[in-house]
RNA sequence: GGGCCCAUAGCUCAGUUGGCUAGAGCGCCUCCCUUACAAGGAGGAAGUCGGCGGUUCGAGCCCGUCUGGGCCCA
């Protein structure tokens, strides 16, 4: 009866590195191919940044797809639940830079002897070839791949750890590729110069997906344009960007303002410059905003650009790449003073530019008034520091039907296929596909990235021929198109007339990350697995990059595949500080996931962040991981308590009525916490398996412990410890997605193999084994056991106090309910004289102590 | 300005398609050193379910509106 190979004392101690190491060698999490499409399970997990550092937020929404891989893998499904690492973009790109003291620079060769610099000075640092960039990146990768994965490890991800990926590997980097050259030879991706949101820091494009609105302090200024017809009448506009009165193609006002109607079709004289240009009208000028009418210039804003498409008016640019004023005065102004002025401003950033231009203004009395003071919305790279450019360039595009209704409409009925888990979310991802105003915009002009895998021919004075560019084929993917040379080329034609030259750009990370499927999933490259995994069940993500991650996802997968990448979206909340704030690092609030695993254990981290309902902000709280800890050390004590009184699997054995009403109410909460489940609710699946568990050992367990020693015969006793061992074995299921480590190491006391290579409880077996047992008995003779501790507890007498009479009241089916578990009741309770009465109210009991002499 | 989410005990949160007296844990108070567990156990106090109005036999839940938070997008 006690083969079981209990500890002394159980504790939470060390009881990660132990079973971390015992799944590592036994495989318990490994992926097995072998099975089909739809035995699998798979899920496209978020690659973190490696090179940013963990916090808790990690692991609170890791945890929760962990407890959804693992209930699936219970469910009997083979869950392919690999790990990728995302070191492609701008956070790598600025830590090897500071690590190694480099910097990329494409131009340069490729050098297999490189070694960086002993002593990395960042002031001085030293160019390297892109390829040379990739491999410091992953020399600096591969210690911080190294230090999330033992946290991984530790808190019990069941990652299958041989299927892990990068997001700047070989692998990635031929996917990206493959991927749009796919797109681009079914004219899904394409060139176009264009006007371009652009950063002047980084110098580089910036897709809409990347924007920000910053409240910026303003100031109206009001300027006079004299009407040509009549130089002594002038029209007033409102300005916020004086700067770029340079860039002036049209004043416009709404059709219907009365105001501005006789103008309609004139041209009015920019102050001055001097330059003539029309008066027009358009819908999106807004009669509410300043004086009603407006400059319209090349570019200061996404509604110019508008105006300038629609109204088909010449490009006069005067802001350059890095931001300042161009340096040669336009051809446009032909006036001497115009020249001058612009002379003046030339070179200047556009901060100076505008203090210059309302000297000029002011000097010439075409400012009226003083500037008027306004807080507006500006747009900014999310990543930048000042507010955006708007420059002319030839850029790389994807579409994504910003551009066109019907893949729009087609991307929006994707939105409604995916499962939203919660629903509310879709509504966040059909919002951002009806708000697109414009394709998708791949190419940055950065060095560290995946290269866009073209080259350019150069005609014979040395141009590039962007119309035709020079497509490498699939099977030489990866390439990077400033070392590898074009078919039919040779590297001395690189930069020549009439020889080629590398497309310079390289694509945005998204354009990487919305392939994690086909990167993971092995898509033309592993065709086997690809069509085992693909499309893939679930994916895991937070909130805020729904517009990025998951919707360019739906984008790649629609254009491909013609199909969704997965079947269901869980989005997680975010970790929010005891004050409600997000946590984040530059608030200094972050707390390091690491000391919380050792003070709490893995179990009891995993406890509180399972507690958090999908989709929902939770707030970081140490308590919850204190009840965490209390229940998975609850769990090992009682279950070694219950293995102590011989708990052994016999379901012939259970007959008692209070051990079938336990075993249907197990049999409920099966249910329940599988329902739960499969709406992702893991949550509501703790919070049911925990009640009953509370339930079990305050309660039950104390009942039946006088039957299980045989207080009450053989037949009675055997069917309590069959009744514990069914319920244990069921606990332990239940709770093994959420406390591995803990039911693991109880399942090794009594069980052979891994719990988490168990099946799922099974709900029909238990209500078999319940039989016809009203559940409610359970009820009625907790509240009974509840009034006989109270009387002890008023009378200040130990729970071990005996009680010579107790009367328990209650109405006649609690009654008849009751005498079923007289029995373990009267023992329980210490009771000598157990007197059941019928009344109409609820369970109430009258208990006399027995004479404390003998205590 | 548009959209979405949230507001329940001092704190963190549950609360199914509307249905008896609104729940849990923490904290608090009282008691019990009991042979699974003192990093424990038993018992108890504690809420005008943000405000107002409506639908209904009945509203924490449905509708409207207001207030206060949060997020996404213009």
């Amino acid at each position: 009866m006690t083969a079981h190979r209990l500890p002394d004392k159980p504790t939470l101690d060390g009881i990660e590195a132990r079973w971390a190491a015992v799944w590592a060698e036994n495989g318990t999490y490994a992926f097995d191919r072998s099975k089909t499409r739809d035995q699998i399970f798979s899920i496209d997990t978020p690659p973190p940044t490696v090179s940013g550092s963990l916090h808790v937020g990690h692991v609170f929404s890791y945890t929760h797809t962990d407890c959804i891989a693992r209930y699936k893998r219970m469910r009997g499904f083979e869950v392919f639940y690999p790990m990728g690492w995302d070191d492609n973009g701008l956070p790598t790109e600025r830590r090897v830079q500071n690590y190694f003291g480099v910097r990329c620079d494409p131009s340069l060769p490729y050098d297999p002897d490189f070694e960086p610099p002993s002593t990395p000075d960042p002031k001085q640092q030293v160019p390297v070839s892109r390829r040379n960039f990739v491999e410091l990146c992953e020399r600096l990768t591969v210690e911080d791949e190294r230090v999330f994965e033992e946290l991984w490890r530790r808190m019990g991800l069941s990652v299958d750890w041989s299927q892990t990926y990068q997001t700047i590997d070989a692998n990635a980097r031929r996917a990206s590729q493959l991927a749009f050259l796919r797109n681009l030879a079914r004219g899904e991706a394409y060139q176009s110069e264009a006007p371009t949101l652009w950063d002047v820091t980084f110098r580089t494009a910036v897709a809409q997906a990347e924007l920000e609105d910053r409240e910026r302090p303003g100031a109206y200024h009001r300027l006079g344009f004299a009407t040509t017809v009549d130089p002594s009448t002038k029209v007033f506009i409102e300005t916020t960007r004086p700067e770029l009165l340079a860039a002036c193609v049209a004043l416009v006002a709404h059709p219907d303002d009365e105001r501005y109607q006789p103008l309609f079709g004139t041209t009015v004289t920019t102050p001055v410059f001097g330059v003539e240009v029309p008066v027009v009208a358009h819908a999106l000028a807004d009669p509410e905003k300043g004086s009603g009418i407006a400059m319209i210039c090349t570019f200061g804003d996404l509604t110019d650009v508008t105006w300038w498409r629609e109204l088909q008016l010449p490009t006069r640019p005067i802001i350059g790449w890095d931001g300042r004023i161009r340096p040669e005065v336009p051809e446009w102004i032909s006036t001497d003073t115009g020249r001058e002025a612009y002379a003046s401003l030339a070179g200047a950033t556009t901060h100076t530019a505008k203090e210059r231009m309302v000297e000029l203004l002011t000097q010439s009395g075409d400012l009226v008034g003083e500037p008027r003071a306004i807080t507006h919305p500006v747009k900014f790279f999310e990543k930048g520091d000042k507010p955006l450019e708007i420059v002319t360039t030839r850029q790389w595009y994807i579409t994504n039907g910003g551009r066109e209704p019907g893949l729009r409409a087609e991307l929006v009925q994707r939105g409604r296929q995916l499962s939203w888990h919660p629903p509310h979310m879709q509504v966040r991802y059909e919002n951002w596909v009806e708000g697109l105003n414009g394709d998708w915009l791949i190419s940055r002009q950065r060095f560290f990235g995946v290269p866009l895998p073209l080259w350019y021919p150069l005609d014979e004075s040395g141009e590039p021929v962007y119309g035709s560019p020079i497509i490498p084929a699939e099977d030489t993917l990866p390439i990077d198109p400033s070392s590898d040379v074009p078919p039919g080329y040779d590297a001395a034609q690189r930069g020549a007339a009439g020889g080629f030259i590398g497309d310079p750009d390289v694509m945005d990370t998204w354009a990487t990350s919305s392939l994690t499927p086909q990167i993971a999933g092995g898509w033309e490259r592993d065709p086997d697995l690809w069509q085992r995994v693909f499309p893939m069940d679930l994916r895991p993500q937070a909130h805020e990059i729904i517009r990025t991650w998951l919707f360019s996802s739906v984008v790649r997968a629609h254009l491909e595949d013609d199909c969704l990448p997965w079947a269901h979206a869980a989005i997680s909340g975010w970790i929010l500080d005891p004050d409600r704030k997000k946590m984040s690092k530059s608030k200094g609030n972050v707390v390091t996931p690491l000391d919380l695993l050792d003070e709490y254990s893995s179990d009891a981290v995993r406890y509180w962040a399972a507690s958090g309902r999908p989709g929902t902000d939770t707030a970081f709280d140490v308590g919850q991981m204190k009840i965490g800890r209390r229940l998975a050390i609850k769990l090992l004590n009682a279950s070694k308590f219950t293995l102590m009184q011989g708990a052994t699997e016999d379901p012939a054995a259970i007959i008692d009525p209070l051990d079938r009403a336990l075993l249907a109410r197990l049999a409920r909460t099966v249910e329940q916490s599988t329902a739960a489940f499969e709406d992702f609710n893991y949550a509501q699946a703790l919070a049911l398996t925990e009640t009953f568990f509370w339930g079990f050992t305050d309660d039950y367990v104390e009942l039946v412990k006088d039957r299980a020693y045989g207080g009450q015969g053989e037949a009675a006793a055997a069917s309590a410890k069959a009744t514990l061992a069914a319920a244990l074995s069921t606990l332990l299921r239940l709770f093994a997605p959420f406390l591995p480590f803990t039911t693991e190491d109880v399942w090794s006391w009594w069980q052979e193999g891994s719990v988490h290579r168990s099946s799922w409880p099974d709900a029909e077996q238990l209500r078999a084994l319940a039989g016809d047992a009203d559940d409610a008995l359970l009820d009625d003779v907790s509240a009974a056991l509840s009034g006989v501790r109270k009387a002890k507890s008023d009378a200040k007498a130990s729970m071990r106090a005996d009680i010579s009479v107790a009367r328990v009241s209650a109405s006649a089916s609690q009654v008849a309910r009751l005498s079923l578990a007289a029995g373990d009741l009267a023992a329980a309770g210490r009771v000598a004289e157990l007197v059941l009465v019928e009344s109409d109210g609820p369970v109430v009991v009258e208990a006399t102590l027995a004479d404390t002499a003998s205590a």
